[in-house]
DNA sequence: GAACGATATTTTGCATTCAAAAATGATCCG
DNA sequence: CGGATCATTTTTGAATGCAAAATATCGTTC
């Protein structure tokens, strides 16, 4: 099992909880559009109502859940339009990244993308795929030394992340995938800053499209 | 006075709570760095601390208010750099909101952004100038038809909202604004693409160095 | 046996309460 | 008179309590 929700065990209690809540719509433990059991979360993070209800509204607000007023909250259910407005979003952000990591990556961002994108090469595997993958775009995220940024684009990840079939990614596309990312690679090697910003956001429009259609094949 | 936090009272009662927090923040009603008074609040608006703290959460996380543990709210200190990573994002969102509006406006949203222009045309005076602004750009992203891009883009204004001297624009730069706002329009009219996103991220960039040349001016 | 309706149970949303932490300020000593 | 120490008050964070709403249960009728 690939912990997907790989937060930090820092920050206030507050922030804390809403991680742990993440994990747990992320990792896909409640499924889609199901409802969420506020007393048995309280039960198993040994916290009240209270403090839950909070990172449910924080959740809320990110998307993840949905409020129903009197009628308690839900996994936000999937909409196949939302998820492509998701990823065109994603893609304006993944050109503004490619634009600024050619640029702003340190000497130690490079080393993080390089080692990212070698243990993406040596896990072949679509099972640890997501994971690392998520890790690399991360890395390439953090290299624009923009916070504000980064959180956005995290955010929306993460909102990406929730697709089963994302993480259960198809070996077909994990092969073309990687082979986009070697791509990625020669234009952030040679700080080629449009080349790169182009070679992500044509990857984001790719993944996406594969998405798309996994999507529109389940029916979901 | 022109209200900047034009929310409509509609919605969850939660919903409402938030975005009336909300506009206490952007009305500058409490200074940065200002505490947040709580009790304060819950008599202003007639409800308890428990949903008062719930929406706090949800501001604390889209960076309107920072949480210190045990040592209550404050709104969140203007922070120059992280002025500057707002306005990064957002130009890449403006040529984002350039590329799909150019192409996905219907006529209603033709009819409702040239009517936000004209009204900007019409009241060249600062006082009225950020509102009307506010709604000239908000008019261009929700001609993107994507929610999730409209989400963002707003939230992210509303950041940018906070700084006082924005909105107490100085003359010089509304004239400036108006005549990239013409070109803008030039652009939209023609349909043209690349050239209204390049333009919209381009007044993006002058604003926020206007802003950000009046920061570093205050010292704030 | 299905459909409806009345009643019991659970869940939800918010107010209240309570313990712990921080701020305040009163007292003492140098 | 200034500054440290300790008691007092206030504020904070979270648990609990309570009324209203929704859901489930069950009996009744057709």
């Amino acid at each position: 099992m690939v912990a997907l929700a790989q937060e930090m065990e820092t920050g206030t209690l507050h922030e804390q909880i809403v991680a742990k809540l993440r994990g747990v719509l992320l990792d896909g433990e409640l499924g889609d559009g199901a409802r969420i059991p506020e007393a048995q979360l309280c039960l198993r993070f040994g916290i009240s109502r209270t403090p839950l209800r909070e990172a449910l509204k924080v959740l809320a607000a990110e998307g993840f859940v949905e409020l129903r007023p009197n009628r308690g909250s839900i996994v936000a259910p999937i909409d196949p339009v939302e998820v492509a407005h998701v990823f065109e979003l994603k893609g304006a952000i993944e050109h503004t990244i490619g634009r600024l990591a050619a640029v702003r990556a340190t000497p130690e961002d490079r080393t993080r993308i390089e080692q990212a994108h070698a243990e993406l090469g040596a896990h072949p595997d679509p099972a640890a795929y997501t994971a690392l993958n998520q890790e690399f775009h991360r890395a390439l995220a953090a290299a624009t030394h923009n916070p504000v940024l980064q959180q956005t684009y995290d955010n929306l990840q993460k909102r990406v992340l929730r697709l089963r079939f994302v993480v259960n990614e198809n070996p077909t596309r994990v092969a073309q995938s990687f082979v986009e990312h070697e791509n990625i690679m020669v234009a952030f090697r040679a700080g080629a800053r449009l080349d790169l910003a182009e070679r992500l956001e044509e990857h984001n429009r790719l993944t996406g499209e594969a998405v798309m259609r996994r999507l529109k094949r389940e029916g979901a």
